[in-house]
DNA sequence: ATGCCTCAACCGATCGATCGATCGAGAGAT
DNA sequence: ATCTCTCGATCGATCGATCGGTTGAGGCAT
């Protein structure tokens, strides 16, 4: 299929790691063209035949990105019932998937800018249909009665820039297990949210099992076998 | 004291704020030398003369806002006694301060990578030094029974996020109070700190004329007169 | 099997533009 | 006379992007 090489799909998987590497490490403007070929092991003439213009690339990074979280987040109000458990599943798939995609977290907060005018519509298009499944999920919880906020909208960025902080500090060496983390999130989001501590109790948080099939169908990824998934 | 133009002070203003604007906007990376100096109205070789670097110029924005938040913090926590005030006045600060100067906060956030291990190290202890008297509050008020969280580390980094995240969205041409965001930001931050909706009612909130006389010392400006601070 | 064709994969060389930074010189105030 | 401030001109380096051209595997007719 190719002239000695790698295969077509390698060769673009590999251009994807370098670049999001690179951009989340030194920004898209301060990573040359020549150093992501390099990364990526190929000539920087090669690298234009699988990635069109530098921008191109960005753009179908973001894309991608956002376009799983949407996904995910279809599926996941599809499921759940109560908005404690939608938002707990929420927060769940945003804070396990954040943590383990540093990299590409960064890379979609921090480059929006760098997109022309039409580029950054369609990825801000995308984030707000994002966005519209918490807004949802809020006001059906304090419609119901469950949650109780000063403001929806700050209680919804407040709850989301929670969650995508998580990027900013995890560390996979660190010692703290990743659903752990997402469940102390989840919990957290709830307080945030005015859910009673009585009631916050006796509510069921989401099964890590099931959540942890959603993200590895949806981001083509093995999850490693975490710890305590059964508790003994 | 100059050669026919502004005096020196106020041509270091200019270039402080082309600086924080562009690299707010387009990132530091993304700002040449030469649109700096046509947004501060000065030839490239005179823009050298008052910024050192570019590098240099970045440095000092960071250390200056890191070093007005910390001052502020030290001010905060030595007058407020219970925690429950603390983080209230803590979050009306921050909150106030990041959505009036939405650029610098996005430059302090963002660009932290650009500097070299030295000035990073330098610019990383000055943040450490401001998020111990968040610590410091969270840890107070967990021993003391006022705050409940699963993990405080967490419920920190939380907190500080959901602050900082209100420099991406608002507007000054948004209808909201500046108080009032910040208000109810104190409030989501004291519920996802686990204070029950009861006494959360009957914690005295900081008052803003106090906070406002604070943030006018410290970053030199003059708050514009804000609707309703005492109330009819 | 053999020869031929096509096309994706790949690259050395190089384009014009811009990058960050510096120099020496001049202008005006003290 | 000295010092601060100003700038046109220009440095070498690097930028993103494109060019023409080589390679070799897979398909097809013989």
């Amino acid at each position: 299929m190719s002239a000695r090489g790698r295969s077509g799909d390698d060769t673009q998987q590999q251009v994807w790691e370098a670049a999001v590497r690179l951009f989340a490490a030194q920004g898209f403007h301060g990573t040359g063209i020549r150093e992501l070929a390099d990364a990526a092991q190929l000539s920087p003439a090669t690298l234009y035949h699988y990635m069109g213009t530098k921008q191109d690339l960005l753009f179908s990074i973001m894309r991608t990105c956002l376009d799983r979280l949407v996904l995910a987040a279809e599926r996941v109000a599809a499921d759940a019932a109560q908005p404690q458990a939608v938002i707990a599943s929420l927060v769940h798939v945003h804070v396990l998937t954040h943590a383990l995609h540093r990299d590409e977290t960064t890379v979609v907060d921090n480059e929006l800018g760098v997109l022309d005018a039409e580029r950054r519509a369609t990825v801000v298009q995308i984030r707000d249909r994002y966005e519209e499944f918490w807004r949802r999920a809020v006001a059906d919880g304090c419609e119901r009665g469950a949650f109780a906020v000063p403001d929806q909208r700050f209680a919804r960025m407040a709850v989301l820039e929670m969650c995508s902080g998580v990027a900013k500090w995890y560390s996979p060496e660190g010692e703290e297990d990743l659903d752990a983390i997402a469940t102390a999130h989840a919990q957290l989001a709830l307080q945030l949210l005015g859910v009673p501590a009585p009631r916050l109790a006796a509510t069921a948080l989401p099964e890590a099992a099931d959540v942890h099939g959603l993200v590895e169908e949806i981001w083509h990824i093995q999850l490693p076998s975490m710890r305590a998934r059964t508790p003994r």
